[in-house]
DNA sequence: TCCTACAATGGACTAAGTCCAAGTCAAGTG
DNA sequence: CACTTGACTTGGACTTAGTCCATTGTAGGA
C-alpha cells in the first residue's frame, strides 16, 4: 500500500498511529504539501492529532532521507515524497503549486571546482518559476 | 559612487535619506544580506530609520529589478544588489552564507516543453548547497 | 515659499515553526 | 500476558521574520 511507511518501517521506525497517518497522507497524493495541509488531512482520519507531531514526523522523515523539504519562498515549506527519483521543481509564482520536472543535463557537473570557493557541495537543486494555467487564466 | 543609487534616481525614485542608505548599505558589501542585517547597518548611519522602511525599501528595488531576493530556506530572505549579471548561488547549509556563482550552461534550456505543464515559464534558479570552508573548519 | 502626494514611523498583528514539561504508549522482556 | 521503559505525543507558550495601518513627516514641483 505504501511505500514510504514500508521503507520506513524497515529502518527501525516505531509505529504509532500518528506517524502512519502522516506518511500516508504523504504518500497518497502527489502535490507537495504544506505542513499544515498534511495536519489538515491528518486530523480527519486521527482527529486528536496535533500539529507538533505532524511538525516532528515530517521533520524526522526529512532526516532519515525519505522525503525532501521544499521552500521556494518565504511561505509554509512543502514536503516531498519522490525522494528516491532525482527531479526539481516548477512553482507558481503567484499560488505556491509544485510540480516535479525532469530536465535533461546535470547542473551539479556545470560548477567547476574555481567556483566552489572552498565549500564541500553536496547538493544542487533547480527551481523553475513562472504562472500555472490556472492563474493565468483567473488573472 | 552608488550604482544602484544612480539606476534607482534615473527611474525617477524619490529620493530620501532612507532610501539612500539602504541602497548604500546593499551596494557596498557583496556578501548577501537578510533585511535585520542591512536594518542594523542603515541604523549605525541614520539611527531612528525603522524596520518597516527597511522592508518596503527592500521590496520596491525588487519590484523595479534592481535587487534579487534569495529565500533558501525559512530562514530570512537576502538580498543580492547583483541583479544584472546572471548568476546562481552557493549556500552553507550551515550558516546559510550565500555565494554568488557562474556556472556553465543554461538551466532554461533544459527543461523541455513537454515537461512544462502549461506553466509560462519566467525564471530558473539553481541552488548549489554545501558547507563553507568556516563551517567544516569550526565543526 | 507653499502644497500635496508620496514616504517614513512604530506598534500591533500574523504565519509558520520551535520548544518544553508532562502524560501516553509501542514493543521488548520475563 | 503483565511490566517496564524509553521513545513518542500533546498543547500551549514562545520566536522569528515579516506585513499592515493610521498617523506624521517631507521631497520636489508650481
Amino acid at each position: 500500500m505504501s511505500d514510504l511507511l514500508e521503507r520506513l518501517r524497515g529502518r527501525g521506525w516505531r509505529m504509532t498511529a500518528q506517524r502512519r497517518v502522516v506518511a500516508e497522507v504523504l504518500d497518497g497524493d502527489h502535490v507537495h504539501l504544506t505542513a499544515d495541509e498534511v495536519h489538515a488531512r491528518a486530523v480527519v482520519r486521527l482527529p486528536e492529532i496535533s500539529r507538533a507531531t505532524v511538525y516532528n514526523t515530517l521533520g524526522e522523515m526529512v532526516s532519515l532521507g525519505e522525503v525532501i523539504e521544499v521552500s521556494t519562498d518565504r511561505r509554509a515549506k512543502r514536503y516531498d515524497p519522490n525522494a528516491h527519483r532525482p527531479h526539481h521543481h516548477l512553482v507558481c509564482a503567484s499560488c505556491g503549486t509544485i510540480r516535479d520536472v525532469h530536465p535533461a543535463g546535470d547542473p551539479m557537473a556545470d560548477l567547476p571546482s574555481d567556483e566552489r570557493f572552498g565549500f564541500t557541495v553536496s547538493d544542487v537543486e533547480v527551481t523553475y518559476r513562472g504562472i500555472c494555467p490556472g492563474c493565468a487564466a483567473t488573472g
